[in-house]
DNA sequence: GTCTATAGGGGGATAGAC
DNA sequence: GTCTATCCCCCTATAGAC
């Protein structure tokens, strides 16, 4: 779920390129260690040795240890946005997307934790991934709001709604149950808290019965 | 805001103790470096070299870099404990105290950013600061879901509302929101989202008039 | 495409002098 | 209570061999 899409790394030539898969196993990696430690204190020693590589052996594949957590980044969102394929004109589509991707973050744990720790991290200016996380939030932000505002024209959301607070507090109330959820799993369900959350802004539900 | 309370480091036993001022010293700027980098890439290097001390000197004061990120901690909540002086047992006033806490946060940054920071960082169990954090919301959550339990209860809260969630969201959405203006302190008013998500729960409005 | 070797910098913590 | 000196660890990145 990222604004841009990413350009490949680079020449793909030979018949079986082992080169991908290695990319591929060197991004899983490192989602793990950044998702542990956050990009300041996760290493490239550990990644490259999650791979069975040298550390220089990785660096030959992503140049810098930004670019490499650059890479991480947009491949997951690059994932997700293929997987999910939504129909960003249609604003039911778009806030259910919200449950369901809430709903797949509770299988992938590591997912979560890679975003908590790293835009948490990223808040500071001079962090490698701030911009991104800047331009993502401000995109996210703009197409929940959009969608918030299309329903509300439609009349599909209660009274004293305002469509730009309930696109802030949706995205905040996913962020901070992340934490929460993170830190004792036993203590709540993600999907059921934004389900509760989507249902007291309207008077007929957002969701589609014919998915959950 | 913190269950147990803090005992004090040791004897300032001497007539004019520079001892508390340079702990005080120390704490400040702990607390900017481990706000600013997170607990793990910020460096004792850097927090005595505000202070004006040397490494050995700062650790004459407190022995592990553990031991400092506890302090820091601790000797906030206190700090934030005694400001407030809430009295729990009256859950408006608990509620109320939350929308405090968020227009108090709006001009410390720096106090939000080291929550934001080491939260996220200490979900990994192995964090010297996650027992401190698995309590810490657990006792808040107990204190939130508690007061919107008796509001429920009295009949102050709409159809529907569930309490715990009411609390779990409550929670959620102050840490989200956080992220989100720390990013981008233009893209929203913590205060007004937390002021409009209570007013989304009751009929009568929770916020006692005479102080806002 | 991957390796070894190495440069060059920080990091936390301890010992012992003042 | 604070210092200097020191230990030994881990880190990113580059150069050049295979």
């Amino acid at each position: 779920m990222s604004a841009p899409a990413a350009q490949q790394p680079r020449k793909p030539r030979g018949p079986y390129a082992k080169t991908k898969a290695t990319r591929q196993r060197i991004l899983d990696a490192a989602l793990q260690v950044f998702a542990e430690s956050g990009f300041r204190s996760g290493s490239l020693r550990e990644i490259s040795e999650k791979v069975g590589l040298s550390d220089a052996g990785l660096l030959h594949h992503y140049p810098t240890k930004a670019a490499l957590l650059e890479a991480v980044l947009r491949h997951r969102d690059d994932v997700a946005l293929r997987d999910f394929n939504i129909d960003l004109e249609d604003p039911r589509a778009v806030v259910q997307s919200f449950l369901d991707i809430t709903e797949r973050n509770m299988n992938q744990p590591g997912v979560v934790e890679l975003y908590c720790t790293l835009s948490a991290e990223a808040t500071t200016p001079d962090h490698p991934a701030h911009e991104f996380f800047t331009e993502r939030y401000e995109w996210v932000r703009g197409l929940v709001v959009g969608a918030f505002e299309r329903l509300a024209a439609a009349g599909s959301l209660n009274d004293g709604v305002d469509p730009r607070s309930a696109g802030i507090q949706l995205i905040s109330l996913m962020d901070g149950l992340q934490v929460q959820w993170l830190l004792d799993r036993s203590a709540l369900d993600m999907t059921v808290e934004v389900k509760r959350y989507l249902d007291g802004l309207a008077r007929t539900p957002f969701i589609d019965p014919r998915r959950r």
